[in-house]
RNA sequence: GGGCCCGUAGCUUAGCAUGGUUGGAGCGCACGGCUGAUAACCGUGAGGUCACGCGUUCGAAUCGCGUCGGGCCCA
C-alpha cells in the first residue's frame, strides 16, 4: 500500500529513516555486489588527511565521488571504491605533541619513540572514526568498512615495493641537496609542504671588500643576514652593465668605491644616503667574473678564512636591488645549483635545530638563526661593512604545520630522479582524460615540466619507514621490498613496520659488515601517492592489479595538481613507467560568499554540519552539485541553499499531493498500469511522460562530460517548471473525480510513472528523497520489486514516449497562458471570472495546438480559444486624426471648421471614400493625406504579446460569465472556511449564505447545484434576509459586494 | 614575478568552444493573482557601462592584446 505523507518535507526525519533502512539492509554492499561480472569501473578515493573534521571542500569532494559511483552503479558497472585514509606524518606528530605538552623532538625520544608512534596511531584511528561518521551522514557510499588506510602493514609494503622498483630502476639516489628545512620539526620538508604568506624581514645592503682593492666594494643586498657567514660567492649577470662609482657623503676624503649595476646605482646610493658620485668605469657583468672578494666577517668565522671567494656569473640574477646576489650554496637552491656548477664549496653552518654550529664561529654557535639576523646586521656594521638596513614585507614559505617560517640548508636526503622521467611523463598525462581539458593540458602539464627530482626523505617518527639499509663497513646500500624478504634477509620477524622496531632489524651484508637502517621515514606524500595500487594491497596480492590498475577514475581539488595528482603520477611512472589514472576530473574550491578562502581567522567559515542541520544532507548534495560547474570555485551562498531547499520541498509537496486521493481510491499500480490506460491518456499525460524521459537523456548527456551542474539544474528546472507549475496544476481537477473514471485512473498511472522515473533520475544526487519516493511509490505497491532505487539501472530515456513536437505545442501553450494571464492582469479581469474568448494572433508559424486547447482553455479560464491565421488580427476600430498641417494651407480661414468636421465624421466610411479617390465632406474636398487612420483595439479586449505573436482576451461579461464568476468566489470562500474547519475532502456540509443584492443573487440561484456540488453542500440556503448560523459564520466582500456564509457539518 | 582558471542585475548564475534579431533565469524588492500541495504556489514590473581599456570585424558578453580584482599553484 502507499502511504500517505503528512506535512513538510523534514530532512532530518527523512534522512534518518533512510540511512538506518540502507544500514540495517545492507543496501551498500548489495548494490555492490549486484554488479559483479559488469563492466569495471575502479575508483581511486583521493585519501583524506585524518584531522578529525570535514570541512564544506571536503564534503563536496564526497558528494562528487558519490553522486558519480551511483550514477555509474545504477549503468551496471562494477565498482571498486574502497574509501581512503591518510594517517601519517607531521600533522598528527604536531597534535601529538602539543596534546603531550612537548617542544622539540628531543621530548619525543625522551618519552619513548614505541609510545609516541603508539598515541599517534591511536589518535589517527580515532579522527578516521569520526571522519566516517561525517562523511556518511552526508550519504556518501564509499567502501567505509574496509577502507585503505595508510598505516597498514599492507600499505607499508606497497610504498616499500614502489622505492624498491625505482630503485631497480635506477631512479633512487641519495643526494647532499639544499632542501626547505623546518627547524622547528627538524625535517626536510616538500615543496607541496611549503606555505607562503606576507613577512616582514630584514632588508639589508652590505659591501664585500675587493681584494687588493683599497676602499672598494661589491654591493650585494639580501633579506636573510644570517645567511651571509655562510656566503661563498656573488653572482652577477652576464649581460648586465655594471658601474664602478666614487660616491662620498660629506667628505669626498671619506669616498668609497661601490659596483652596483649600471640602472640601479641611484637608488641603491639613496639607500645609502651618498650625497654625490661620479661614475669611474662601466663594464659587462662577463668582466667581473673571477674577481675575488673578503668575506666580510671572516674575523669571526675561522672557516671562512680557508674560503676563496669570487665573483660568479649567473642567468637567474634579475635588475633589483643591487644588480648582485650574494650566494650562500648550503642555503639556498639556486645558491646550491650554482655552487656545485663552479666548484664552490657549500659551507653550511647551520645544524638541524635551525641553530649555528661551531664552524660558524664561536660568537654564533647555538644562536638560532632568524633570530641572529639583528646581530649578523651590527657587525657588519661595526665593520663599516652595512651600506643600509630596513624592512620589507615580502612573500615568504612557512611549514604548513606548525607555521614555523622554513630555511633551506644543505643536508644528505633521498630522491627520486623526476627530472629524469619528465619528458616521459608528460607524454604520458597527454594519454589521459581531463575534465575539463585544461587542468591536464595546461595546469597539471605546467607544473610537470619544471618538477624537480623529489626528495622523499624526512627525519621524523609517524610514517613510513624508508626500506633502505646501508652497511657501515663498505657502505653498500640495500631496498627492501616487503615484510617476507625482510624477513628473508635478517630473520627477524617484525610485528609492525613502524618505528622504532624496524629501526632494530641488521642485515648481513656481503662484505660481511652490517647493514642498517637509514633512520628516516617517507615524505608523507609518498604514502598516499601508492594508492592505486595499495588499495588493490599489491604487492601482497597479485591478481586485483591485473583485473583493475590503472585507475578509470578520480577527481579531486585544483591544489592536487601538485599533490595527488602528481605524487601518483610520480610513484607510478617510477615503478611502472605509466600513468596510474585514466581520467581525471579536477573540481575546485568552496570560498565564501564574497569569493574569499573560508579561514578560520577571518571567521567565514561554514561547516557541511552547520548546512546539513539546517537543510538536510540531500539539500547540501544538490546545492553543490548545481551551484557551479565542478571545477569552478563554490562562492558559496546561504540564499542559494535555501532556494535548493525550497526546491526539494515543491518536489516533495508535488509527490506527496496525489497520495490521499489515491489511497481513498485504493488505486493500484498493478491493476491499472500506464499500457493499459494508454487509450485515456490526455495530451498532458503523454507530455509529463515525455519531458520526463527528454530529462533522463539530458541527464545522460551531462554526465558524459561530468557535467553534474548541468545534470542537477535540468533536474530541478523539471521539478518547478514542468512537474509543479505546470502538470500538478492541470491534473489537479482530474484526481477530484468521485467515479472509477478512466481519466482519474490515467492521470494516477501518468503520475505515478512519472515519480518512479524521477525518483531513479535523482537517486545518484539526492539519495536520501529518491529512496523515499521509491520505498512508497514502488516498494508500497510492490513488494517484488527491487529493495532500494539505488539497485535499480538507470532509467534509459524511452524513446517510445519522447515527443518533442508535443513539448513544443506545451512550451507554445504555457507561452500563450502566461500572455493571457497578463493581460487579464491589464484588463482587471483576475482568473477567477472566466472570460468568452482568447484570440491566438501569431505572428509566424506556431505549431498546430489541437490536442492542447483544452489545456490552454481551463488554464486561462475561457469558454473558446481561437487561433488566427498568421498576421490575421481581431477587427480593429478605426479612429480618425485630421492633420492640421495639411489642412491649413489648403483651406486657410476654413481649417478650423473642416477640422471639427472631420472628428465627427464616420472613420470607416471616411476611409472608403478616400480609397474610391473622392472624399467630398460637405464644401470640402478632403486629400488623403488631410488624414490619417489610426487603429484601436476595441474596448471589450486586451492585448498582450508572446514570443510568436499577440493574445486577445476578450474581457466582456455576460450574464453567464458572471454567473460564474460569483459561483467560483462563493465555492472559494466555502472553501476557505471547510479548511479553517479542518473538515476531510469527502466530508458532507450545510451552507447558509445572506445576500442582499437581487441581482447577484439571481445570478447565484442559477448555479445552485453547481456550488453545492463543489463544496459538497448536503442543503445550500441563499437568501437576503435569512438567520445565517452554522458552526463556522464569517463575512466577506466580494468585489463590492457584502456576504455572510455559514457552514456546519451535514 | 610566472602558469592556469574566474569576473554578466543588490546576491547566485545561464549564454562564451561554432561572433548576428530587444543578454536569459532564480533569490531579494514592488505590485497583483491563486487558495482541496496552503507557515505553500503563480503572474507582472523595476533592476545590466556583460570588471575596465584598446584592437579584429559590417557586427563583440562571445575572438585577440593589455590593465584591475578574486582563486589555486609556483617563484
Amino acid at each position: 500500500m502507499i502511504s500517505e505523507v503528512a506535512g513538510q518535507y523534514d530532512a532530518k526525519e527523512v534522512e534518518g529513516r533512510v540511512r538506518k533502512f540502507w544500514e540495517d539492509r545492507g543496501i551498500y554492499a548489495l548494490a555492490r555486489t549486484m554488479r559483479t561480472g559488469g563492466r569495471k569501473f575502479f575508483f581511486v578515493d583521493g585519501p583524506p588527511y585524518t584531522t578529525g573534521r570535514i570541512h564544506l571542500g571536503t564534503a563536496w569532494n564526497k558528494i562528487i565521488k558519490d553522486s558519480i559511483l551511483r550514477y555509474r552503479s545504477m549503468n551496471g558497472f562494477e565498482i571498486k571504491d574502497r574509501a581512503g585514509w591518510d594517517m601519517h606524518g607531521l600533522p598528527i606528530e604536531v597534535k601529538v605533541e602539543e596534546h603531550l605538552g612537548f617542544e622539540s623532538k628531543k621530548d619525543i625520544e625522551t618519552y619513548g619513540v614505541d609510545r609516541f608512534i603508539d598515541k599517534c596511531k591511536e589518535f589517527a584511528l580515532s579522527q578516521k572514526d569520526q571522519m566516517t561518521e561525517q562523511f556518511r551522514t552526508l550519504g556518501a557510499w564509499l567502501n567505509w568498512e574496509d577502507p585503505y588506510m595508510t598505516l597498514k602493514d599492507e600499505y607499508l609494503e606497497a610504498a616499500w615495493w614502489t622505492l624498491k622498483r625505482s630503485d631497480e630502476r635506477g631512479l633512487l639516489e641519495r643526494g647532499f641537496r639544499v632542501v626547505n628545512w623546518c627547524p622547528r620539526c627538524e625535517t626536510a620538508i616538500a615543496d607541496a609542504e611549503v606555505e607562503y604568506w606576507e613577512e616582514t624581514d630584514p632588508s639589508v645592503y652590505v659591501k664585500f671588500p675587493i681584494v687588493g682593492e683599497e676602499k672598494t666594494f661589491m654591493m650585494i643586498w639580501t633579506t636573510t643576514p644570517w645567511t651571509i657567514p655562510a656566503n661563498v660567492g656573488v653572482a652577477v649577470h652576464p649581460d648586465f652593465e655594471y658601474s664602478k662609482v666614487r660616491a662620498w657623503k660629506d667628505d669626498l676624503d671619506e669616498a668609497e668605491i661601490l659596483i652596483i649595476a649600471s640602472p640601479l646605482v641611484e637608488s641603491v646610493l639613496r639607500e645609502g644616503r651618498y650625497k654625490d658620485y661620479e661614475v669611474l668605469d662601466r663594464f659587462r657583468g662577463t668582466e667581473l667574473a673571477g674577481l675575488e672578494y673578503e668575506h666580510p666577517l671572516a674575523d669571526l668565522i675561522p672557516a671562512q678564512r680557508e674560503i676563496v671567494h669570487k665573483i660568479h656569473l649567473a642567468d637567474f640574477v634579475t635588475a633589483e636591488n643591487t644588480g648582485s646576489v650574494h650566494i650562500a650554496p648550503g642555503h639556498g637552491l639556486e645558491d646550491f645549483e650554482l655552487g656545485v656548477a663552479e666548484g664552490m664549496e657549500i659551507f653550511c653552518p647551520v645544524g638541524e635545530d635551525g641553530r649555528y654550529t661551531k664552524e660558524a664561529g664561536e660568537k654564533y654557535a647555538g644562536k638560532y638563526v632568524r633570530a641572529a639576523n639583528g646581530e649578523v646586521d651590527e657587525d657588519l656594521a661595526d665593520r663599516g661593512l652595512l651600506l643600509a638596513e630596513g624592512e620589507i614585507v615580502h612573500r615568504y614559505g612557512h611549514c604548513w604545520r606548525c607555521k614555523t617560517p622554513i630555511i633551506y640548508i644543505a643536508t644528505p636526503q633521498w630522491f627520486l630522479k623526476i627530472s629524469e622521467i619528465r619528458d616521459d611523463m608528460l607524454d604520458e598525462i597527454a594519454k589521459v582524460k581531463w575534465y575539463p581539458d585544461w587542468a591536464g593540458s595546461a595546469r597539471f602539464r605546467d607544473w610537470i615540466s619544471g618538477a624537480r627530482d623529489w626528495c622523499i626523505s624526512r627525519q621524523r617518527y609517524w610514517g613510513i619507514p624508508l626500506p633502505i639499509w646501508i652497511c657501515r663497513d663498505c657502505g653498500k646500500k640495500e631496498v627492501i621490498g616487503s615484510m617476507e624478504e625482510l624477513r628473508l634477509r635478517s630473520g627477524a620477524v617484525v610485528e609492525d613496520l613502524h618505528r622504532p622496531a624496524v629501526d632494530l632489524v641488521t642485515i648481513r651484508c656481503s662484505c660481511g659488515g652490517e647493514m642498517r637502517r637509514v633512520p628516516d621515514v617517507f615524505d608523507v606524500w609518498f604514502d598516499s601517492a601508492v594508492a592505486s595500487w595499495a588499495t588493490l594491497n599489491y604487492p601482497g596480492d597479485q591478481e586485483e592489479i591485473k583485473e583493475w590498475w590503472p585507475a578509470d577514475f578520480i577527481t579531486e581539488g585544483h591544489d592536487q595538481t601538485r599533490g595527488w595528482f602528481y605524487s601518483q603520477l610520480g610513484a607510478s611512472m617510477v615503478s611502472f613507467g605509466v600513468a596510474p589514472y585514466r581520467s581525471v576530473l579536477m573540481h575546485g574550491f568552496t570560498l565564501d560568499d564574497k569569493g574569499k578562502k573560508m579561514s578560520k581567522s577571518i571567521g567565514n567559515v561554514v561547516s557541511p554540519e552547520e548546512v546539513v542541520g539546517k537543510f538536510g544532507a540531500d539539500t547540501l548534495r544538490l546545492y553543490v552539485l548545481s551551484s557551479n560547474a565542478p571545477w569552478e570555485d563554490i562562492h558559496f551562498s546561504w540564499d542559494e541553499v535555501g532556494n535548493t531547499n525550497r526546491m526539494l520541498n515543491i518536489l516533495w509537496n508535488a509527490y506527496r499531493f496525489p497520495l490521499p486521493y489515491m489511497i481513498l481510491d485504493g488505486f493500484d499500480p498493478k491493476r491499472t498500469t500506464l499500457d493499459m490506460v494508454q487509450e485515456s491518456l490526455r495530451p498532458e499525460d503523454r507530455w509529463i511522460l515525455s519531458r520526463t524521459n527528454t530529462l533522463a537523456a539530458e541527464v545522460e548527456t551531462s554526465m558524459g562530460s561530468y557535467q553534474l551542474q548541468r545534470a542537477t539544474r535540468a533536474i530541478a528546472d523539471f521539478v518547478l517548471e514542468d512537474l509543479s507549475r505546470w502538470y500538478i496544476q492541470l491534473v489537479r481537477p482530474r484526481t477530484w473525480i468521485e467515479t472509477d473514471d478512466p481519466d482519474k485512473l490515467a492521470a494516477y498511472a501518468t503520475i505515478l510513472e512519472v515519480m518512479t522515473t524521477l525518483a531513479k533520475i535523482l537517486a545518484p544526487f539526492a539519495p536520501f528523497t529518491a529512496e523515499t519516493i521509491y520505498q512508497n511509490l514502488v516498494r508500497g505497491t510492490d513488494p517484488q520489486a527491487l529493495e532500494s532505487v539505488h539497485l535499480c539501472n538507470w532509467q534509459r530515456p524511452r524513446e517510445e514516449l519522447i515527443d518533442s513536437t508535443l513539448e513544443e505545442e506545451m512550451a507554445l501553450v504555457r507561452e500563450v497562458v502566461e500572455a493571457v494571464s497578463n493581460a487579464r492582469q491589464k484588463g482587471g479581469r483576475k482568473l477567477r471570472w472566466p472570460v468568452a474568448e482568447v484570440t491566438i494572433s501569431p505572428k509566424r508559424e506556431i505549431p498546430e495546438l489541437g490536442g492542447l486547447l483544452s489545456v490552454l482553455k481551463s488554464q486561462t479560464n475561457s469558454k473558446r480559444v481561437t487561433v488566427a491565421a498568421v498576421g490575421e488580427m481581431p477587427e480593429m476600430e478605426i479612429a480618425l486624426n485630421p492633420v492640421p498641417k495639411k489642412i491649413g494651407p489648403a483651406f486657410k480661414g476654413e481649417a478650423q471648421k473642416v477640422i471639427e468636421a472631420l472628428k465627427g465624421a464616420d472613420p470607416l466610411e471616411a476611409r472608403d471614400r478616400l480609397i474610391a479617390g473622392e472624399f467630398m465632406l460637405g464644401p470640402y474636398a478632403i486629400a488623403p493625406d488631410m488624414v490619417e487612420f489610426i487603429e484601436k483595439i476595441p474596448e471589450n479586449l486586451v492585448a498582450a504579446d508572446f514570443s510568436s505573436g499577440t493574445v486577445y482576451v476578450d474581457v466582456t461579461l455576460t450574464e453567464d460569465l458572471r454567473a460564474e464568476g460569483y459561483a467560483r468566489e462563493i465555492i472559494r470562500r466555502i472553501q476557505d472556511m471547510r479548511k479553517e474547519m479542518d473538515l476531510r475532502v469527502e466530508e458532507k456540509i450545510e451552507a447558509t449564505i445572506r445576500l442582499d443584492d437581487e441581482v447577484v443573487r439571481g445570478l447565484l440561484e442559477r448555479m445552485r447545484d453547481h456550488i453545492a456540488a463543489e463544496v459538497r453542500a448536503a442543503r445550500l440556503e441563499m437568501g437576503s434576509d435569512l438567520q445565517v448560523r452554522g458552526f463556522l459564520v464569517k463575512e466577506w466582500s466580494i468585489e463590492d459586494l457584502e456576504t455572510t456564509i455559514a457552514i456546519s457539518r451535514g
